[in-house]
DNA sequence: TTAAACTTTCAAAACTTTTTGAAAGTTTAA
DNA sequence: TTAAACTTTCAAAAAGTTTTGAAAGTTTAA
């Protein structure tokens, strides 16, 4: 295969990875052209290789500047607005779970609490039910968070090595 | 709070949740439906609880079934499909887990491999970027896989007991 | 100041996904 | 057989999401 043509595929790949993921299809796809490009592209450039209109593009690179997987940046001398991603995968995986973490887990958690509190008549089996399966899912997703915490609190090499190995 | 009102709070969070994480939101919320009830449903008391249609109702028992989520019941000498939902968390957590994999991040790995196949002059800096995230990536894919592998096929005990410790 | 170069906004249009409901299909009991 | 009870299908409609592009806004250099 030759670069072009894997470089349009790794575009569309991480796009439709990004749209199973929360992240939509374009911001996947911008990131990915980013990801794969040595330097830093302007909204113009970004929008002629990805075909998509000045507005569209504005937005999503505020979209990930947000999820802190790129930045602006300013060549001396120039008008233009620069972007770039982080290169590092390491990087990037911490700050998508970072946010996910936010935007999903903790208002769910939130929920779970609260639903919780609810007391009830153990004998009734309607109650009985709901409190096992919310006590329940509320200590996996408690579980997760905390999982999540100490990752992203980790050093990286851990992760290199496998984490795997630990669960043999 | 009251049984009843807790009880729609749970359906409406976890059909949100849903909607995340790339299952649809009325899957997600017959998925809470049937989870917190102590007996199985019918087709029509889970569209009458919900106010869906008797298509919608009828196609998404039957993606549930697929995803290893819920399963149909027969009672003796009626001729209603009774369905109920596996209560175990662990075990709804690893057949989401196992789904997603082989829908999402086993295509993916696929194409990565493809790309990684690609060769070019590593001092041209397109060439080198290409490669340098794609073969990163695909190292950080083939990880998770093997971590989910490995976890999939461990015991329900060390995820209660809190993986996390692990990383500590 | 001014005007050129650039960025941001947002209502409307395009596209995608989900839902509906009526019709077709299947199973069972009599 | 038949018909009632139930399930499945799928084209069209509704709902939800993303994209467009023109207009408004901002910044900078002169």
């Amino acid at each position: 295969m030759e670069l072009e043509e894997a470089k349009r595929k790794f575009i569309e790949s991480w796009g439709k990875l990004g749209s199973e993921w929360g992240i939509n299809r374009t911001m996947a796809q911008v990131h990915a052209l980013l990801l794969i490009s040595p330097d830093p592209l302007t909204t113009e450039e970004i929008m002629e290789t990805l075909r998509i209109s000045r507005g569209n593009a504005n937005m999503t690179l505020r979209d990930l500047i947000g999820w802190g997987l790129i930045e602006k940046q300013h060549k001396p001398g120039e008008r233009k607005e620069y972007f770039f991603a982080d290169k590092d995968v390491w990087n990037i995986a911490k700050q998508v779970a970072k946010e996910r973490r936010k935007r999903e887990l903790e208002p769910v958690i939130k929920v779970l609490d609260e639903l919780s509190k609810v007391t009830g008549d153990d004998r009734d089996p309607e109650f009985a039910t709901f409190n096992k399966s919310v006590t329940d899912i509320n200590k996996l997703a408690k579980n997760v968070d905390k999982t999540l915490e100490t990752m992203l609190g980790a050093e990286e090499n851990w992760f290199w090595g496998g984490i795997f190995k630990m669960f043999k």
